[in-house]
DNA sequence: ATATTTTTTTAGATTAGTCTAAAATTTATT
DNA sequence: AATAAATTTTAGACTAATCTAAAAAAATAT
């Protein structure tokens, strides 16, 4: 049986690997579980021992194939729970992270089928991540993030890559919600900062920090 | 704050107040929670600083009115999530308590009521359990149990106490399913074990340990 | 290439919840 | 009322997940 906390360890780092290919560090788990380096440390030899990561010592850790499929269940389960709570219980997007992250460690087989089924089958969760089926394959949606674009180029917003409350707020603050039109201004050389027009309308000044969290499809 | 653990405890010791207005025995607690009896002392001593129950040692244990509260809003939580698995997701009544066991710890107010209200407020769970309001109030629906109905009194059934897959795979095979007619044909005195006629037709044999927890409504 | 800084690991301790075995208390029996 | 039986508690130990402080290794800077 895997617990509750080795399931957050084994979706975090799945989190972390997609940012790039190389192993990932014991200090930056230990960030996002919220703990410290030396109970990184402990977890990621349990992990080891159990098959789910590979790990050599101060050479950082990546999931095994076992590892991987089971932080997609994890995934899957939590991206399935916050569509149910946005379109089925009426809460707004920023307000689900939350209570996703208890439900996504229930474990029932037949209630993520059930789900999934429910709420008919979606493709992503209310912030525009992908959502993986049963097999625990991604569906491949083509988005690019905002920072990618160029200038004078017009897009649609589908989603964010972060989560946290506050800039969802922020988001909402602007009229950054999904589904408005973007117009890409200009790029600032210096800090890859942007001048956007939401909606064809207002113009507003982003960070590159916040445009790489926008994701965004091209016509 | 409070545990998943700790709240299992209250729940149980809720249930078994329900039976009786004595203390709750240390032994009685420790057969429902699957521990052993030392386990459930050191719980108690914890239980009892928090003021969540006032327990004397070799007493017995009962909850406080702070402690009933909290047990109550786990029942609730139990049993709302009953009637979803079984009303919106399709699950069979005997398959939905391990789950149930599971999302009732899950920590939302906000949560729970949005939940009530997507599913009409309802009264009792798919075992025919009253659910209580958001202030811990139980409707009161008047069954009583299949035991203590006399001869020849003809009753609906509206639920069980006792949620065990075993035992409702067994009331299923003789036809015992919420809504249909029982008729208490014959009580043999000797042992209280009773002969029902089922939807005015099958006739069965049932022990009295059975008929206490069938819950059903007189006409 | 060496020294410094940063990162990671080890060692040892802590907390929650559990256990077994033995001691204490209560209840039941004669 | 004394003894036997059953129940409950204490004492001491274990596991999972965490921590702090110190040691070890790797990365960076001079």
């Amino acid at each position: 049986m895997i617990s509750f906390t080795e399931e957050n360890y084994l979706k975090i780092i799945y989190k972390l690997s997609a940012e790039t290919d190389h192993e990932i560090s014991t200090n930056s788990v230990a960030e996002l579980t919220q703990t410290k380096a030396a109970s990184v440390t402990d977890m990621l030899r349990k992990l080891s021992e159990k098959q789910l990561v590979s790990y050599q010592k101060y050479q950082g850790v990546r999931l095994t194939e076992k590892g991987e499929n089971l932080a997609l269940i994890v995934i899957r389960k939590h991206r399935l729970w916050e569509v149910f709570l946005v379109n089925k219980l009426g809460f707004n997007w920023d307000e689900v992270h939350e209570i996703a992250e208890e439900l996504e460690h229930i474990n029932s087989e037949e209630l993520v089928q059930r789900l999934d089924e429910f709420l008919g089958f979606p493709q992503c969760d209310p912030h525009g991540d992908p959502i993986p089926d049963r097999n625990g394959r991604m569906p491949e949606l083509g988005y690019k993030n905002l920072s990618e674009i160029g200038e004078t180029q017009v897009v649609i917003m589908m989603g964010v890559s972060q989560h946290s409350t506050n800039f969802l707020q922020y988001l909402a603050k602007i009229g950054l919600n999904l589904g408005v039109i973007i117009e890409v201004i200009e790029i600032n050389d210096f800090d890859k900062s942007l001048t956007i027009k939401i909606g064809g309308d207002n113009q507003y000044f982003i960070s590159y920090e916040v445009a790489k969290n926008i994701l965004v499809k091209t016509f």
